[in-house]
DNA sequence: TTTAATTCGGATAATTTTATCCTATTTGTG
DNA sequence: CACAAATAGGATAAAATTATCCGAATTAAA
């Protein structure tokens, strides 16, 4: 469903989330170990988020990742995914037609929309808050 | 969503399906020309679906690609879907977690089983017939 | 001001998915 | 039987995704 990138992607911000309402900043080595992502392919995806305006790093000594605390429930999942893997997934014709067009529509197209839109307004509709604390309190996990 | 094995094979069916409510045994070359794929791709597609039982194959001169008629209406969308890409779009982790497990969740269980549970109804309820159908009426498209 | 801890960014490699090519095999027809 | 028209299947290539490596730039602190 989502790419790798972006698996990583939610649970990175996730993570970091967490951590910014404990007031402390973040390392690449750190969140890659938390999440069980490869460091430097986390990296990447980081770097992809900060242009994004999604997280914001801090560079040199005692740098890493934060996000502003007043804005993690304003963050959606939608935003993460957009930010990496762009906006295919709601756009996109689920048998690859070259747009999805209602007046031109791919055979599943009438079936397909319905679970496309449900998934978009649950991206819309998650937030980066929710998720953090449900993983502070045990109700949910990040790796394993 | 889907790979493009799937769609590809999503594609070939529902135009063998046509061809043969027609009573013609459909080629390859002309499956691929029709859903616009490349054709030795597609040609090891179709050999899965044979394998998986969905479609059959006549060898030799005058061979080709056919369904039972009496079977189209029978055949889901999701035995196409589940001989070519698995069963991973049902059974996992939306994160990635090593197993997607109620007891273990990952951060956007609860969000995405919903989303996943309507596109595997959606998947096991609609048949080839209807989409065959849909061609034939031109209410839908495989092509452009 | 040097050093160490970091993120950033470019280059490259491994893996998976998608696509192509070529030969073997099967089968109807002259 | 010989031939032509098909699918089957193995080998290989191209492209996309995932992953790694390494040096540059930045910054706090000693
Ligand atoms: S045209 Fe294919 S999903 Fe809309
Ligand atoms: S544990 Fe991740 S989707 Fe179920």
């Amino acid at each position: 469903m989502f790419s790798k990138a972006c698996e990583y992607g939610i649970k990175a911000s996730i993570f970091i989330a967490l951590s910014s309402y404990k007031g402390v900043r973040v390392s690449l080595k750190a969140i890659a170990k938390e999440i069980n992502s490869p460091e430097a392919f986390t990296a990447k995806i980081l770097q992809d988020l900060v242009r994004h305006d999604v997280i914001n790093s801090i560079k040199g000594a005692h740098g890493g990742f934060e996000i502003d605390n007043t804005l993690i429930s304003s963050i959606k999942l939608s935003h993460i995914v957009n930010a990496i893997d762009g906006d295919a997934i709601y756009s996109r014709c689920g048998l690859g037609l070259h747009t999805c067009n209602e007046n031109h529509p791919c055979p599943v197209h009438h079936k397909f929309i319905g679970v496309r839109e449900e998934l978009k307004l649950m991206l819309e509709d998650t937030n980066l808050e929710e998720l953090a604390l449900d993983i502070k309190s045990g109700t949910s996990f990040l790796k394993v």
